[in-house]
DNA sequence: TTACAATTCGAACGTTCGTTCGACTTCCTG
DNA sequence: CAGGAAGTCGAACGAACGTTCGAATTGTAA
């Protein structure tokens, strides 16, 4: 509670998450170093509070919920995140930068317009799966945050769409086409978030093939057929493929 | 309140909606009654409630929101819905067992397996705009009502399912194919649902225009290639439509 | 060992929650 | 007009909420 108790606004969590202008007197080992025995716990509680946001939404969970589940009092919870909105911020921020980062990574080694697309869908679905509380948090708690919370998360998040809008016109098939970029983005996202809601793993595919299998259905039905790259994606659709099964 | 309060339980909120076996007592113009006052009344209480429960999510929602939203004191509420868990039942069997008559009726008409599939989207994304917050709560709540009440809305939405399930089989060009029909249909709903996320009536096309630009996708991206059938698809795509632009 | 910071917690704060109660008013029927 | 049912409400219930506080405990460096 370094800096926020230190104003002393009885109702500080009504306001707006200010920058607090008080960098003195911060304990020298806090936030910014990432291996500390104190960002370890810190992620301990974010695992546990990703849980528990999953299985019962953030308004649904009680910070007695988080308390429980991370086997450590209400209080000292305060000590690590000053407050419930803080803790799903944490959350999105951390989740959402991963998979952004992951993605640039991926895409860097590559050219060609049809196999980044199927990166973008890849590297979604995987992280998806691999990390599906975190990502349903993300998905279906993404307006909960207001103000200076959401609106860094909010950024994040139109980050991550033009760079897909990016592969998407790259993919040069939509000039002539019955519609728009934005639409086709769009659809395609519905189809990967969607899956949080349907997926079991003990009956659906591996992420790899998920994600192969999206991929034909997207690059099929978004190339204007009169278009003769469209052959393109069947060729590929029916290749051998490195990954699964 | 007619049948709750006879049971002097006084934590019954906690207990499964057991069916109360009173039928005697029960007031003669109660729930049946479509054209009734009461019903009226109830359906405008209703509407006010899936405003809100559409901004703020069920668990965000007050009861005193719900009371202010409807004009009506706190108490008043209690005499149309016996709980907030009841409200919120309402409002996704009403507007889930709506969308499932109106498509039964338009598929009546119609035996062309693709048009069939192009009914069930045009009747789903129809709906779906028109009654934007209603389905927004039936989407982004689907998984907080339990027991009883759950089940009962599950019932439906796995109908719902399966009619689509149909369809697309009825389009037989899965055999071969790469993917199941259960991914097919749940990339469709995806697609269909996730709208709620992002439309905006001043920037996006309408129900028509989004659900012939989705069929294409959809119907394109999902029939087998090598299938002859493919190009019928095309054709449609690009012909003149009896709606819209 | 001392001293100070970091960590942890029980207990409480004031507020808001879903729900209930009894009484008051309104409306319809006889 | 009488009388009962339907509708409406203010006020309250106990429980649960997010958050805070001060004290106790632990870890660490001198």
């Amino acid at each position: 509670m370094p800096a926020a108790s230190l104003l002393l606004n009885p109702r500080s969590a009504a306001a707006p998450p200010r920058v607090t202008r008080l960098p003195a007197r911060r304990p020298a080992s806090h936030l910014a170093i990432s291996g500390s025995a104190f960002s370890r716990r810190r992620d301990e509680i974010l695992d546990h509070a990703t849980e528990v946001f999953c299985d019962k939404g953030y308004e649904g969970a009680s910070m007695r919920d988080l308390s429980r589940a991370s086997g450590m009092s209400l209080a000292g919870l305060y000590h690590y995140f000053e407050s419930k909105e803080k803790l799903l911020y944490s959350i999105q921020k951390q989740t959402f930068s991963t998979i952004v980062r992951n993605l640039r990574e991926r895409l860097a080694g590559q050219a060609d317009p049809e196999a980044r697309v199927r990166i973008f869908i890849q590297n979604h679905l995987e992280y998806f799966l691999a990390n599906q509380k975190a990502m349903k948090v993300l998905s279906h708690e993404a307006d909960v945050l207001k103000n200076g919370y959401g609106r860094e998360v909010a950024a994040i998040k139109r980050e991550y769409y033009r760079i897909c809008v990016g592969l998407v016109e790259g993919l040069g098939i939509l000039q002539g086409a019955q519609f728009s970029s934005r639409l086709a983005v769009l659809s395609l996202f519905g189809m990967m978030n969607w899956i949080y809601t349907w997926h079991n793993p003990k009956i659906d595919a591996d992420a790899g093939q998920l994600a192969r299998q999206m991929s034909d259905i997207f690059l099929r039905g978004v190339f204007a057929c009169d278009n003769p790259a469209a052959g393109k994606v069947r060729a590929r659709s029916r290749g051998k493929r490195k990954t699964s099964r």
